[in-house]
DNA sequence: CTCGCTAAACCGACCGTTCGGTCTATTGAC
DNA sequence: GTCAATAGACCGAACGGTCGGTTTAGCGAG
């Protein structure tokens, strides 16, 4: 049994995973193909299928890891905020900055991985789920602390991740607002409308 | 010149379009494929691309079609609503009602036609710009007549198509809320408070 | 130190299938 | 007869995945 790998593992997986990023970016689940990220990280079919079982499995993979990535510096990002609502609107601010500093991880974990049948589409919901947990988890306490009045948190949770991805998705897609991040202000105002808070009192 | 068609034209390309309906909410674009739709649809590959050129062509015409007869029936139920927020929340009940009832609209619509990579993307966003387009036509109204404060409308529209998506969305792939429109009531009063309105004072 | 062995890691030709689209032949209405 | 509409075999390309062969790195024996 070897102590050390045989070939340093990382790098081909690594780079397979980092071109399928990309590659999943412009082409979305379907018509990303193995052969094309095998060529872009410089490695072979035979080391993709050595690494990976399927395709789809990468892309599961590469989508998890991803997402939990973000979530985790959401959750760094956020933690000293002082109320969950405050929380909760910071939360926004740093997925939008994030998303616009970085198209491909929007384009993959937002836009290109669903609308590919009902199969796939639920085996990546989970995942899409995480961000909505996030913010349902925010709300659920704002309600318990009585910051917020009781309401359907579920529903509140899915529909400001359904308001970011449109935005997001918009701007990927027309470059409208030429920069991202200024349509934040104006975002974050609505949802914490939508909860009930007015926007002036969260200071984040 | 013929006087009337050879055979009924509209029968062939109808039930194209029909079995494009149907393949496309259960495959998603990229794999709803020529060869099932005609085999659905009782026809032929000849017939098929002698009513249309190609089946990107097929697809946009068929969304096209429905987004258009989306937008016209939302336009028929609200257009005798007292003012434009009540138009525009009359709209919302509407989209859902007619999405709880036809899935295939909904997975077409809002789900499928979108994640295809850039390219592919871009050629359906104008159609789902209708609804968006819609929704800020009357918000903006509604600033025009001082029913609301001015705000950015655009933005607000978007926000409120990702919002519905979203609701819509879960619900086709985990059939949460068991009823679509159990979900009407909450969407529809935090859309309205994220504008600056006061659900309870519109009754639509 | 060298060398042989082993297994991990990798390569890329190949497989069967699927795909969008083409094109020749046929059908049916006028 | 003409021509619109249709059928379906066929095309080349692309696809996910397989598999025999090669390379690489590490280990242990001499």
């Amino acid at each position: 049994m070897r102590a050390t790998p045989a070939i340093d593992t990382s790098d081909a997986r690594e780079r397979i995973l980092d071109a399928a990023v990309e590659v999943l970016a412009q082409r979305g689940y379907s018509a990303a193909g193995v052969q094309e990220i095998v060529d872009l990280s410089c490695t072979s079919k035979g080391s993709f299928y050595f690494h990976f079982q399927s395709k789809e499995k990468m892309v599961m993979v590469l989508v998890d890891r991803m997402s939990e990535k973000l979530v985790n510096k959401i959750h760094d990002a956020i933690r000293r905020q002082p109320t969950p609502v405050h929380r909760v609107a910071g939360g926004i601010e740093v997925l939008m900055s994030t998303f616009a500093r970085q198209r491909k991880v929007a384009q993959v974990l937002l836009l290109n991985i669903m609308g590919h049948g009902k199969a796939v589409d639920k085996k990546f919901l989970p995942m899409r789920d995480r961000f909505a947990g996030l913010i349902q988890q925010e709300l659920d306490a704002a309600v318990a602390q009585g910051q917020i009045a009781p309401q359907d948190t579920v529903l509140l949770s899915r529909m400001w991740v359904g308001s970011l991805q449109e935005v997001v998705l918009r701007w990927l897609l027309t470059g409208q607002p030429n920069h991202l991040t200024d349509a934040t202000p104006a975002l974050r105002s609505a949802l914490l409308r939508s909860i009930g808070i007015d926007p002036a009192a969260i200071q984040t």
